[in-house]
DNA sequence: TGGAAACCATACTGATGGGTATTTTGCAAG
DNA sequence: CTTGCAAAATACCCATCAGTATGGTTTCCA
């Protein structure tokens, strides 16, 4: 109603937005961490807004609902996973290089988002319809893609593989599946274990390079 | 309290107890279905009474709890994945030929048992402590015998791997996500799947045999 | 410095659902 | 037919929690 109403001046202000997005940030965390830890249904928001040292309608005024929460905390390693698709996609190399540079990007964005991609394939059921297709939308996109990276490594000759199909949901699966058992601070660094993983997914391509 | 009870006669009465035990099989296989369709937390015990047309007291003379049921359920994928491991190591046959069984049949329980292994996925943190600590254990049992089949396949020259311990829970990622895309119906018969995943495995673990 | 608006806390509501106490039913033996 | 018992149904309790109405407090600007 007032005159020196901001938010029409789009791409301007930011102090306030910037500590709004601030607010969202933090609160994503907290949740992501309860989540993970205890799961969606037995989370409540009042414990969330413990964590952060707030109360429950602090949450309210910026998500309207605990099920917006959820979709913002599963769109996360998604959206990781199809950056790194797009970037191995994009690179001028030969699909022998782009699988290796997947494999590396997606592991590494899988891990990096490990609490993300967890509570994505646990909570699914809790996303509202409208959020749980329009992820498994970008899931879809995704496996597409890699299909045809490695429809693209065979007719190349560089791939040998029967069933791309088959192929490239075992090479999603091994990868998504790996939030189960990857510990930060393991034997293997991120990138140690992003090395191995690709090694083990070239020759399971059929990649004629011996193990390294 | 009577004198012809027949409970302390051990292995013999039957009839009642097979009652009970089929009634059991079907609230667990009422539950699972629930619960795969809508999530644990998200289903009523009243829902479950729904679909076999009974009502809530009835599951509790068999269960008494909802989590009791859901470990029931639980227990079920892994006991399968577990029986895979042990006849594959049981046979007498070279360690290609161990690993090349272990995958189909560890694929072939983990899609025979889609919903059980979904729902253990899913659903782990609503265990009780001491049901969740018993699965771990044979998750852990299983993926220290696979580790134990790769590496005697290392020493035995037919594998090539830098890391046994990685690959393994490589291979048990790859296996236990294809709950997440089997279709019962697809294009391939799980017969068809298990061997294309087992030559996937296969040349993953660099066994000398160019693809079938 | 005044004033208003955004923001957040306190306190509440309403519905839901796990679990149970009590009653009823149906079956089996006498 | 009747008595007894197991098992299931009805009806209930109560704890929990998503979401909200209201009132105080800080912040931002004139």
């Amino acid at each position: 109603m007032a005159l020196s109403d901001r938010s029409e001046m789009v791409g301007f202000p930011t102090i306030r937005d910037e500590v709004t997005a601030l607010k969202r940030e933090r609160t994503v965390e907290a949740a992501a961490q309860l989540f993970y830890d205890r799961g969606y249904e037995k989370t409540t928001l009042e414990a969330v807004a413990e964590t952060m040292g707030v109360t429950k309608p602090f949450i309210y005024n910026h998500f309207k609902s605990k099920a917006e929460l959820l979709a913002d905390i599963c769109t996360r390693g998604v959206s990781a996973s199809l950056v790194a698709m797009e970037a191995a996609l994009a690179a001028e190399v030969s699909p022998t290089e782009k699988l290796r540079m997947l494999s590396r990007g997606f592991l590494t964005a899988v891990l990096s988002n490990q609490r993300y991609i967890a509570i994505l394939t646990r909570e699914e059921k809790s996303l509202e319809p409208a959020d749980f297709e329009r992820l498994s939308a970008l899931r879809r996109d995704f496996d597409r893609k890699l299909v045809g990276l490695l429809q693209a490594g065979v007719d190349a000759g560089e791939f040998h593989l029967d069933d791309p199909d088959v192929a490239a949901l075992s090479i999603g699966g091994l990868v998504s599946w790996a939030y189960v058992w990857y510990r930060p601070h393991g034997r293997l660094s991120l990138e140690a274990l992003a090395d191995e993983v690709a090694g083990l997914i070239l020759a399971m391509a059929g990649v004629q390079t011996p193990t390294a």
